[in-house]
RNA sequence: CGGGGCGUGGCGCAGCCUGGUAGCGCGCUUGUUUUGGGUACAAGAGGCCCCCGGUUCGAGUCCGGGCGCCCCGACCA
């Protein structure tokens, strides 16, 4: 994308709804614009973003068997008649009626639907289990939308279901989750740990939050440093094998870490004091079993092998995918602007053309930006180098291809990493190489 | 929903107390200048002062009502 030509408003000057970092540099670098409270426009860099991150946790979901659908923002009230929640879950669900006084709602969640959708499908237990996903957007009235992007009240969330024969089962599904979560964010470029959270009416052990290990954050965390140190990334646990599954449940187990709420000072004292870790968490996921809460109040049941029905365990799975825009941001900025992790940057990098109209200027940015002109921005503007650096680093691009006439004349550029400012003096080929371009 | 605050060119703000021709900085346009970290000068464009009603010769300013947004709290992916 040429920055002439782009959608994209920069802002030199701090919006003064703004109060923390990441919804400052969202408005200042023109990903998203407000147009209600809690509600947002996402422009083009902004979006990139959005949907780079849906498709990692696309991927990652599909890798562990998740199969993704697509349902509905607006839902019939009668759905949520039946599970009971119509009239239990509140002011935060917001209340429509069509043109023939139907009643419907904006989706704050889909359990009831997919477990209509699963029912009205799924008759035997030959076919457990299933896991289905969608990503989707959500409406939920908070009473108090804040901090941007991070709580809107519109949002973009994945949400997947587990269906399962047994409770044992359930838990495979359960663990075989957490490992895809724990790949995604790997991959986003952002800490997340998983913490126990609370499991409501069913009790148990299985309900975790994740959250993004960020300053900001709203939650105080408390952790094993060992949690610092795995790398899902290069993990060889299988999420096939059940082995492998229950692996992963005695390191999740043995492994402490917790929020403020469930923090356990017995606990906490166990944790060798060198390797104690506290700090401030996002919540960015949120994965748990309920079982059959939903299959029952709907009267979803399937036949087992002896032909007697039953009502199949459910686990759900979420991931609130514009809030992770923000969380990103708020584990990666610094006084300059975003600090984008390479997985999710909207853009690989920005060549900056210090001097647009010299003719060796011209013709080297030429040569980087056709590689990819869709994924470089090129900074074309006939804007001083000074308004394109900053810009540049407020934007956030992993790499800036500085290309000026000293260096031009000579075949030479200026490759800087924005996540550590170093800056490199390379031939064409090398930062051709460098940026992965060739 | 309780408490507090704000609504004035695109953005950030002053003006309101004490009513009398709507201002400043940034941005934008044009020209000159500058050319490796938000250049400088000059000339311009741009405003139902959130909305409705009231008081007044006269309302951005005072009064009443509404709407919107932000902050603190309780609540949340």
């Amino acid at each position: 994308m040429r920055l002439s030509q782009a959608f994209q408003p920069t802002l030199k000057e701090i919006p003064a709804e703004a109060q923390i970092a990441s919804h400052r540099l969202m408005l200042r670098a023109g990903l998203v614009r407000q147009t209600a409270s809690g509600i947002y426009t996402w422009l083009p860099a902004g979006l990139r973003v959005l949907r780079r991150i849906a498709t990692i946790v696309r991927e990652e979901q599909d890798a562990v068997g998740g199969q993704e659908v697509l349902m509905p923002t607006l839902q019939s009230a009668d759905l949520w008649k039946r599970s009971g929640r119509y009239d239990a879950y509140g002011p935060e669900m917001l209340r429509i009626q069509d043109r023939q006084k139907r009643e419907l709602l904006y989706g704050p969640t889909n359990e009831e639907m997919v477990t209509d959708l699963f029912g009205s499908t799924v008759k035997s237990y030959r076919e457990l289990p299933k896991t289905l996903y969608h990503i989707q957007w959500k409406f939920r009235d908070e009473i108090r939308p804040r901090f941007g992007v991070m709580r809107g009240r519109e949002f973009y969330m994945k949400d997947g279901y587990s269906f399962d024969a047994s409770y044992e089962e359930a838990g495979y599904s359960y663990f075989r989750m957490m490992l895809s979560y724990l790949r995604i964010f790997h991959r986003l470029g952002v800490k997340a740990v998983p913490m126990a959270a609370d499991t409501g009416p069913i009790g148990g052990d299985l309900s975790h939050e994740f959250l993004v290990l960020a300053p900001t954050g709203e939650s105080e965390v408390f952790y094993h440093h060992d949690w610092d140190l795995m790398d899902w990334g290069t993990s060889p646990l299988d999420p096939q094998k059940s082995e492998d599954l229950d692996a992963l449940k005695e390191i999740v187990s043995k492994t402490y870490s917790a929020t403020d709420e469930k923090h356990d000072e017995a606990s906490w004292q166990n944790v060798p004091e060198d390797k104690r870790r506290s700090g401030r968490g996002i919540e960015v996921g949120h994965i748990f079993y309920f079982g059959t809460k939903y299959t029952e109040a709907m009267g979803v049941s399937v036949s087992g092998a002896d032909g007697t029905a039953f009502h199949p365990h459910m686990g759900s799975y979420g991931i609130g995918v514009s809030r992770l825009v923000g969380a990103i941001i708020e584990a990666s900025h610094d006084d300059h602007g975003i600090i984008w992790p390479d997985n999710v940057a909207p853009y690989r990098a920005a060549i900056l053309n210090l001097r647009p109209g010299d003719e060796s200027c011209d013709a080297l940015c030429e040569r980087f930006y056709q590689c990819d002109p869709e994924g470089l921005l090129y900074d074309d503007r006939s804007e001083r180098a000074g308004v394109k650096f900053n810009d540049a680093d407020l934007m956030g691009h992993p790499w800036q291809i500085i290309i000026g006439p000293r260096g031009a004349k000579n075949g030479m550029v200026e490759l800087k990493r924005r996540a550590t400012g170093e800056r490199l003096e390379l031939s064409v080929d090398e930062a051709l190489a460098k940026v992965g371009l060739n």
